[in-house]
RNA sequence: GCUCCGGUAGUAUAGCCCGGUUAAGUAUACCGGCCUUUCGAGCCGGUGGUCGCGGGUUCAAAUCCCGCCCGGAGCACCA
């Protein structure tokens, strides 16, 4: 047990780390495999990642492998799209969650074909070429369609039909004989194997190479037994597909995998459904798939979500079957523990006013520490020489709010002000003291400013896909595409990109 | 409608299988205090749950049994 888990007890000593629940019958494999089955018709989004997460850690946790296997078998209605395997590839790079192995199914096709030969051999299965529709009725009557009465024979030269052309697309489609009487009609003899016209639908990777492909339940269902998987995590909808999985197995004797079915998982205001992203990039709703709105792992990288903050909620969301309905927050709590430590501190003045300050007797110095919890970091200086006793520095709109007459306001790593007279565009102040001290004594606010001159532009894209403009210290000039850092009394903010201009993804606050 | 699966504070989660020193823990959110030249972080404290509802078994139930209510998933020649 100690060397099988060196996680769980090391849980026991340090309770406040989360653990997952020991999985099911792992004393009956001599390694734990898991794996993730995407099809790559679209980028990962926050629910995809529970998956990912929960499979790799389990894996991780007993010493076993984790997979990363494409299901891309349906060339027709859910297209796999060849970006999408790289773009997948990422997001898993990302989370750090390395595969051991990568299995592709449309590589495997002969493997399948194989197969559904042995299951009509042994009798486990039929080539059923009865219209949907009449079929539907006969199996929801329990009573077999005329195909599956058929001999063996038959059924193996229908097959062979299937494979050499002689059947086109929606003419035959190869199904496992399961129990006509099964409670559930949707477990009563599914389909595995179907004709897709693969010259008007090619497949991304295979092309028109084959036409005969199978379905979810008979490729995944082999696959899990082929390539050795021990436990299966995914989302409840698969429930009743280990329920018809359960019949293949049995025809070729194998035992099924440990299966976990977790609930649905939403976050609040998101949407979290791949068909509904996909059509909104498609229409332009919205810029891309890393629009700020999505919760794509793309979209929360670009935003400076962590993988770590990511992995983090994904384990305490667990393995339960309920539904889960995730607040932002919950993220945001994890995220924000991982980068305040790690982001420098800068001044962004949004939508600059002037602030001009009299009575201001000789130049002064500000120095600001680039992280206040580590001095050692270093600082950013701002020199500032009034003009005949005025000095004249950009503040924020936002902080009209308390620049307010006779208010005692101190700018922070400078002096304090009183304010005189507040305008649209302008506020007017004289100097009222030095220290800081002072400023506390009166409990004067702090606020944050720029001078007036050297500001970088600066647009910041919020996580609605609104924008706020305004300049960032001239020091900012110098950060780099991907740097997270914070806009001090702003929020945490993840640089897009540096040029004249910076563009940031607003993080959180 | 049918077949499954669930229901613990705003959100998420532990405990339920092996009923009792925890008559409900943790994280986050919220409120207050301390600290701090950020409306951030940190530290301390607090509010918040009749464990979906009703009944039963038991000396004792969030934990076992039954009924009800509510929610979810599936019912594709999709994955």
């Amino acid at each position: 047990m100690e060397e099988n888990w060196p996680e769980l007890l090391q849980a026991k000593a340090k309770p406040e780390k989360k653990v997952l629940p020991p999985l099911p019958n792992v004393e009956k494999y001599s390694k734990v495999v898991t794996r993730f089955s995407p099809n790559p018709d679209c980028v990962l989004h926050l629910g995809s990642a529970r998956a990912v997460v929960l499979s790799w850690k389990y894996a991780k946790m007993y010493n076993g492998e984790f997979y990363l296997r494409f299901e891309d078998t349906d060339p027709r209605y859910k297209r796999p799209v060849l970006e999408f395997y790289d773009l997948i590839r990422e997001d898993l790079i990302w989370l750090g969650c390395r595969w051991d192995k990568e299995i592709i199914q449309s590589d495997r096709l002969e493997i399948y074909y194989e197969y559904a030969k042995r299951l009509l051999e042994v009798g486990g299965g039929y080539v059923c070429t009865c219209q949907p529709q009449t079929f539907k009725e006969k199996i929801l009557s329990c009573k077999p369609c005329p195909c599956r009465e058929l001999p063996k024979e038959t059924q193996l030269e229908r097959w062979e039909k299937m494979l050499d052309g002689s059947f086109g697309e929606g003419e035959a489609v190869v199904r496992v004989k399961t129990d006509l009487n099964h409670p559930n009609p949707a477990v009563r003899d599914w389909p595995a194997i179907r004709i897709i016209d693969t010259k008007k639908f090619p497949h991304p990777r295979v092309g028109d190479k084959y036409r005969v492909w199978p379905l979810y339940n008979f490729s995944s269902g082999l696959d899990d037994h082929l390539l050795g998987i021990t436990h299966i995590i995914r989302g409840k909808e698969h429930l009743t597909n280990e329920q018809r999985q359960r019949f293949l197995y049995n025809y070729f004797g194998w035992d099924y995998p440990e299966a976990i079915h977790y609930g649905r998982l939403k976050i609040t205001g998101a949407v979290l459904s791949k068909s509904e992203i996909k059509l909104g990039v498609e229409k332009g709703v919205y810029g891309g798939y890393g629009d700020p709105r999505l919760a794509t792992l793309i979209a929360l990288r670009r935003r400076g979500i962590t993988a770590e903050a990511v992995v983090r909620l994904m384990l305490e969301v667990g393995v339960k079957p309920v539904d889960v309905t995730l607040s932002w927050e919950n993220l945001y709590a994890y995220n924000r523990k991982i980068l305040d430590p790690k982001a420098d501190r800068y001044f962004f003045v949004s939508n600059p006013i002037k602030l001009e300050v009299l009575n201001v007797e000789k130049p002064y110095t500000a120095k600001l520490h680039l992280h206040p919890d580590y001095p050692e970091k270093g600082f950013r200086v701002f020199q500032l020489k009034p003009e005949n006793g005025r000095l004249t520095l950009l503040v924020s709109t936002s902080d009209l709010n308390l620049l307010k007459p006779e208010k005692v306001v101190r700018l922070m790593g400078l002096f304090n002000i009183q304010v005189k007279n507040v305008e649209e565009k302008l506020v007017k102040a004289v100097f009222h003291s030095e220290t800081y001290e002072e400023a506390k004594k009166l409990h004067a606010p702090l606020i944050h400013y720029l001078p007036p001159t050297k500001g970088v532009k600066t647009v910041v894209v919020m996580p609605d896909g609104s924008t706020i403009e305004g300049l960032a210290e001239e020091s900012c000039g110098k950060l780099k595409a991907g740097d997270v850092i914070q806009f001090e009394r702003f929020g945490f903010v993840k640089i897009e990109k540096v040029n004249q201009e910076i563009l940031a993804y607003y993080t959180h606050k």
